[in-house]
DNA sequence: TAGTTAATTAGACCATCATCAAATCAAGAG
DNA sequence: CTCTTGATTTGATGATGGTCTAATTAACTA
């Protein structure tokens, strides 16, 4: 599930550090010793083993021992596949299943609704908005609707209906036409951009 | 020279952290301000700011201002920038100008060699290739040197001239051809996989 | 003008991590 | 067996950075 993201996390936090990236940088000319890579880059024996520990971690680089002398050389196979796999996901799709795309409308919902009552009508657009939606659900689709019907089955939830009848229209949650009212149709919902 | 390096450690440092990969997730979708960010993601405000803002150091997300509301999109020619030029040089040459191919043999040489004479014979292979690689360039080039006199010209630099002579030959510096010696080609040093 | 809402800044706290010195290990060489 | 050499492991240290609370700013509203 959440796999993916941690596979992305794991592979730019390897990358994500100035002397594994010119480790790779030598080791994508030639193969090299450890004791090479510390004075080619000016670190001691220990901090190479560490980084290359971690690269090696993901595949990104392999080792062949010797003696007592360790050869290090670049896996480009295991680069590439990790680098196409990361620009594929990388715009989109990637954490799509692991979050919650109504969280937002839930807090707002919990602080406004109490059963079927609305509490009150926030007065911020954006939040107003989610409780407007949660409130057309609540009426008939497919009908049309006098005002005076309307208003009974708003004041079930709240007292005020004409002022929500009001933000309902002009929210587009309904259209009005020839003094009757009408559930509009919900906008699509499709994701802009599908997964190439 | 080196802000090609520091470009994509930036790079891989803005992404390299599950937050901030899961906003990119959401802004590849559809735009999102702040707050709604924060519910989704189930972070404080604060924490949504704080990575909005290295996103947009790099320009991989901007911001546009409404009342006190801030609206947040995903830049994805940016995006795809960044990865187009972080791919092409992932393999390869994105190092190469910054570190010092002779820091090693300088570092050998170093304990091994005092002005023009051979303290010692390292016993490491590679050292001694160091060292004998020094030796070399002191001998004249394409001119056949008979065993007399080649042990008078290593003798100027080390006594044991028979032991490097040997070593000088069997590591393929010298060749040996009816009895007289000579200096072998280089071996050319061009990198195996030139930049794409 | 006072009050509210969305967001940012300031600062503290805590985890992660790059780096190194010292000790340990493993493989030849004498 | 002992000594040397290249590398790893261990443990400590200092810096970076993600997250939060509290305080502040900016815009709108009554």
């Amino acid at each position: 599930m959440s796999d993916d993201l941690s596979l992305l996390v794991s592979f730019f936090k390897a990358l994500a550090d100035e002397s594994r990236l010119r480790i790779i940088g030598v080791l994508a000319a030639r193969e090299a010793t450890g004791g090479e890579l510390a004075a080619l880059l000016d670190l001691k024996p220990p901090t190479v083993t560490h980084h290359l520990a971690k690269l090696r971690e993901l595949g990104l680089v392999a080792r062949r021992v010797e003696g007592t002398t360790h050869h290090y050389r670049l896996v480009p196979e295991r680069v590439e596949a990790l680098a196409k796999q990361v620009l594929s996901s990388e715009t989109v799709a990637a954490t799509d299943a692991t979050l919650d795309h109504d969280a937002y409308a839930v807090k707002v919902l919990r602080s406004f609704i109490d059963g079927e009552t609305i509490l009150s009508i926030p007065t911020s657009r954006r939040k107003r908005d989610v409780v407007l939606a949660w409130l057309v659900e609540r009426l008939p689709e497919g009908q049309d609707l006098p005002e005076l019907e309307l208003n009974a089955l708003i004041q079930r939830h709240h007292p005020d209906s004409a002022a929500l009848r009001r933000e309902l229209v002009c929210s587009g949650f309904l259209t009005r036409e020839r003094s009757v009212y009408r559930r509009a149709a919900k906008p699509s919902d499709d994701p802009p951009q599908p997964a190439a």
